[in-house]
DNA sequence: TCCTAGCTTAGACTCTGTCTAATGAAAGAT
DNA sequence: ATCTTTCATTAGACAGAGTCTAAGCTAGGA
């Protein structure tokens, strides 16, 4: 049973076949897939799946805190069922590629209260850039 | 005259009647315009000015590294020209309000070397996010 | 002046995501 | 079991952001 699949049916939250496909292949450590990627995976499981199905569970498994949102590059949001463990994103400049990774500190406790103007903070996220091995050496 | 017009007469780049109201309209401390704000604001001056000169003008100030690039809501690109003092954003999630902030520590020092999976770490920003005072209110 | 490289332009096009209106499925009530 | 109501799914139209193309236009060097 995937994991994200036993998260979302601690909710009042029809578990269709649709969705559940969707949360099957969104499911796993490290997965950061576009909407399209989704689909396109979700389709190999049922070939008759919409488009606007998988938008739909997409965002609605974000609305329920279940799934995160990741703008990593400005084209397509990426989605990422790891919700458990805090983590930030690393990116090559080269391929795109994106990995997980941990900080020793949190970033919110580098934000000191004159820089916060009013606002009540709520999250920290980083995103760090660079190059992996592969494009370092092309 | 205006600080970023300054910066990019020092590259090899001609100096068109276009570029410098583009460059004149983005400049400024804490600026965070979209290509359309810059293209509303550029038409005011010079109302013949194009979409296309104003998408290309801006992707060629972000490769001279005049001009920093910020996808802070998965919308549309926002376009910093404060390149000079290092810093990081914090949003509101009501009403999208965008904060210049400054951090104590640096967020590429909270990386330990065993996390950065072989990548030549280059870059690291922090995207804060909350509620500011307007909207912690209502 | 002429030539050439590079710049600007309108509009078509692509990509990502949302919306609509109709159909279809699920679950509680009878 | 059937009805009823509510919610989910679907195809396709639509919208926003950004890129590309092909043609004409400048600016500056020979
Ligand atoms: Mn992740
Ligand atoms: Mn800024
Ligand atoms: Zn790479
Ligand atoms: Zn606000």
């Amino acid at each position: 049973m995937s994991d994200l699949v036993t998260r979302l049916r601690r909710h009042a939250w029809r578990m269709t076949p649709q969705r559940r496909v969707i949360a099957e292949t969104l499911d796993g450590a490290h997965v950061h897939y576009t909407a399209d990627e989704i689909l396109d995976r979700a389709c190999r499981l049922m070939p008759e799946i919409s488009r606007a199905t998988v938008y739909n569970t997409l965002n609605e498994m974000v609305a329920l805190g279940e799934v995160l949102e990741l703008n990593l590059d400005g084209r397509s949001k990426r989605y990422d069922p790891n919700i458990e463990h805090d983590h930030h994103h690393l990116i090559c400049d080269g391929c795109g590629a994106t990995r997980d990774v941990h900080t020793l500190a949190d970033p919110l406790d580098s934000l000191p209260g004159d820089e916060r103007h009013g606002f009540a903070v709520a999250e920290a996220s980083i995103t760090f850039r660079g190059l992996c091995p592969d494009c370092r050496r092309s």
